[in-house]
DNA sequence: AGGGGAGTAGTTTTT
DNA sequence: CTACTCCCCT
């Protein structure tokens, strides 16, 4: 451990070497892309415990997703050793929920409060617009949800939201006033479920921390050392919680990359960043700009995009490595044909690379551009496994059962109750539930108190059943008292009827379902079989659940090509990376078109997925691609237009005539012999704008002078009246002979020079 | 209460 | 294409 100590200074730059020995006091650290972040924060880590011999007790480190607090753990312990079983690390949400049990008390929850899932979240704003006779069409779960979500991550109370000009305003203008009403009637029934949303366990932190100074205080000298990764996508509520941990000390270090925010969209504020330096005025700055992962092509293709927004903090990326090969971009007629496409490709750099499939990612948009991707490779044998996408522990069948299992720790979490009394069938249908809701509501009571005495609420017919029901859950909570999380799970499947009631269903689905729900009971007997934990209740490993997206079951081979979107891919490399989908409405989103800041944010996005390369990347669009069932024409993204011509090879089109043979060797000549004539970057060719009837080709704009004439394939024909020479920034004036003066940005115009 | 059938609206990304 | 809602009938 001390000779790993010794050389890992010596492995770092300046600017690295600062991150990890300047322990003291706010820092934040400026990272690019590729410029070893992970590594500093680890090393950091390591150094606190080794040189300044901090328990890691004492030492607080903050992810964004499971997979990078899970990736940061290993990493760390292989420098620093297994002491640093003992930080404190994991997302935002985890550490904190985990406060919040050990404090739930103190604001009035339970130990045992149920976490609420988005989805579980939507179903209970479903209901409320439902009860408060909201029209429906204007009132959709997902825009409430939204709204509320928003709000809770500026720590705006419904209290207070009900007294801001500026949401009142808003929902008026958007034809939805009784928005502040949905969310005060969402917090009450939470409170009421003993549940906390995602945005409940970051917004009740923050409340017990304002509310109770001595817990607030017994956390803060607890934690002598609170690190951030991924700062740029804190929300205000994230940011809160951290900077009131760390007011004492004031040894809070971030790590971030403004042009790498991506989750704007879940209350992220790129402000952040700035107001930490008003926060901290005595702040260490730290920039590292130094790539170290990816091509010197990819960093400048990368940044030829970047500075598309305006957006951001001045900072250069740059490498020392070498130039690299352009990026190929694949052209298909359909979304299966691109497949197919990406499939041989792979397949072809496989063999002439050398390369294992882990070295491969695909990159995609939205979950859904997932299939049509998996079905080549099934069919071309290469294996690959999807990360993230419809988890196991949103099945279904799985959801139900866990349904089961937080109703019985938890008997008034009113969403698992609506999910669960009726299933299997007990004759107890929505108006007798929606009747004990609503009783329980106007008395003041608590919903489990008038289930149990249901039959003088709703009447002798559903009553009795909703009292049989009762009586159920009471014997598994009794249960559950006494036995450990598996014993009560395996009772709870058995006498619910539910495990019957898939065992009895013989459809192939029925019979998977079924093998899922299996699986959930083994995992539950891990967790009662491994001997580090201590608390092995039903409760403690719903607890471990309900954070948790996809663990570590995709892990049935390593050797293997991996298929997520371009959000789980941050923070990961490869060397190989293919960007699927890129048409109009799809990526940038047309979600996103909407504003400058969205599509800002679908450009960051974009520059997030080129910079997980390390040596090549693929692009590739579909000319239709099947959307609501239906085959849609797709248009090529207009980031496609964005990356510097000069760094982008167009891969003839080639039709795949059979695409069922067994073999990949259909592949093109064309194909393989543009893959070995890389290099060519005066010569590059694009065929940008596929327009039909032009044979538009851009020119290398290099050479470019006044006087020559050029042609635009929007703005016409045109003659240079001026060169603006700037490095990256270099600009043409063309007075064009239809659509006048304009200044074209040479590294994104497309521009032909004609001969004379 | 609940099953079946028709009709319709919806797909971003993660904790 | 699917997941959900609505409506009608048992």
């Amino acid at each position: 451990m001390a000779e790993a100590k010794a050389d890992y200074l010596g492995q770092l730059n300046p600017p690295q070497k600062e991150g990890v020995v300047n322990v003291e006091g706010p820092c934040m650290i400026i990272a690019g892309a590729g410029s070893g972040k992970t590594r500093v924060l680890t090393f950091r880590i390591a150094h606190l415990i080794h040189e300044h011999h901090v328990d890691p007790f004492n030492i607080m480190a903050l992810t964004f997703t499971n997979k990078a607090a899970r990736e940061m753990q290993h990493r760390i312990e292989s420098v620093a050793g297994g002491e640093a079983k003992n930080l404190w690390m994991g997302t935002f949400h985890s550490v904190f929920a985990r406060v919040l049990r050990a404090e739930a008390g103190k604001i009035g929850y339970s130990s045992s409060f149920t976490i609420y899932d988005t989805d579980d979240s939507k179903s209970l704003i479903k209901q409320l617009i439902k009860e408060s006779n909201l029209d429906d069409k204007l009132y959709k779960p997902n825009i409430v949800f939204n709204r509320i979500s928003g709000a809770k991550n500026r720590l705006i109370s419904w209290e207070e939201y009900q007294n801001d000009p500026v949401y009142l305003e808003d929902d008026i203008q958007n034809m939805r006033p009784d928005m502040g009403r949905l969310y005060k009637a969402y917090a009450k029934r939470c409170f009421a479920a003993d549940a906390m949303d995602f945005d409940d366990l970051l917004f009740n932190t923050n409340k017990l921390f304002r509310e109770h100074p001595e817990v607030l205080n017994k956390y803060q000298q607890r934690f002598h050392y609170v690190m951030i990764d991924e700062f740029q996508d804190t929300n205000l509520s994230q940011y809160l919680i951290a900077r009131r941990l760390a007011a004492v000390r004031q040894n809070i270090c971030v790590v971030g990359d403004d042009a790498q925010s991506i989750y704007a969209f879940r209350g992220a504020d790129i402000r952040n960043i700035l107001n930490f330096e008003k926060d901290y005025p005595d702040l260490k700055v730290i920039r590292m700009e130094q790539n170290y992962r990816s091509t010197q092509t990819i960093v400048n293709a990368a940044n030829s995009v970047i500075n598309k927004n305006t957006a951001q903090l001045k900072k250069s990326v740059w490498t020392d490595n070498q130039e690299g090969e352009l990026i190929e971009l694949i052209k298909a007629t359909s979304d299966n044909e691109e497949g197919r496409l990406v499939a041989s490709a792979i397949f072809q750099t496989k063999m002439q690379s050398h390369a294992s499939e882990k070295e491969f990612a695909v990159l995609y948009r939205t979950n859904s551009q997932s299939r049509a991707i998996e079905e080549a490779l099934r069919r071309n044998d290469i294996r690959y496994r999807v990360i993230g996408g419809v988890s196991f522990y949103q099945r279904k069948e799985i959801k139900d059962l866990l349904a089961y299992f937080r109703y019985v720790v938890n008997p008034n979490d009113e969403v698992s109750m609506r999910r669960i009394i009726n299933l299997p069938k007990r004759g107890i249908g929505p108006g007798t539930i929606d009747k004990m809701v609503v009783a329980a509501n106007e008395e003041g009571k608590s919903l489990w108190e008038v289930m149990e005495t249901a039959v003088s609420y709703v009447g002798n017919r559903g009553g009795t059943q909703v009292q049989n029901f009762v009586t159920l859950i009471k014997a598994l909570r009794v249960t559950d008292e006494k036995k450990d999380a598996y014993d009560t799970a395996s009772q709870i499947a058995k006498t619910s009827g539910l495990l019957k009631e898939l065992y009895d269903d013989k459809t192939i689905e029925g019979m998977n379902r079924y093998e899922n729900t299996q699986e959930l009971l083994n995992a539950i007997k891990e967790f009662t079989d491994n001997p580090e934990r201590e608390d092995k209740s039903l409760g403690a490993f719903l607890q471990d659940v309900a954070l948790l997206t996809d663990e570590d079951r995709n892990n049935k081979t390593d050797e293997a090509i991996a298929l997520m979107t371009i959000h789980m891919a941050k923070g990961l490399e490869f060397s190989y990376v293919f960007i699927v989908g890129l048409e109009e409405d799809l990526f940038p989103s047309q979600m996103m078109l909407s504003s400058r800041a969205d599509l800002e944010e679908e450009r960051r996005l974009f520059y997030v997925a080129i910079t997980r390369a390390k040596q090549k990347i693929f692009m590739s669009y579909a000319l239709n691609r099947y959307r609501y069932g239906r085959l849609k024409n797709c248009e090529r993204s207009r980031f496609l237009e964005e990356i510097a011509p000069q760094f982008i090879k167009v891969n003839r089109r080639f039709s795949s005539k059979k695409p069922a043979s067994p073999s990949v060797n259909y592949v093109t000549k064309n194909f393989i012999s543009s893959i070995k004539k890389e290099n060519s970057t005066k010569k590059f060719s694009t065929q940008i704008n596929h327009t039909p009837g032009t044979d538009f080709e851009p020119s290398d704009t290099s050479k470019l002078e006044k006087g020559m004439k050029v042609e635009h394939p929007k703005f016409g024909f045109g003659v240079v009246t001026n060169i603006d020479k700037q490095g990256f920034g270099k600009k043409a004036s063309v007075d064009f002979e239809k659509a006048g003066k304009k200044t074209l940005l040479l590294s994104f115009a497309k521009l032909r020079i004609l001969d004379e």
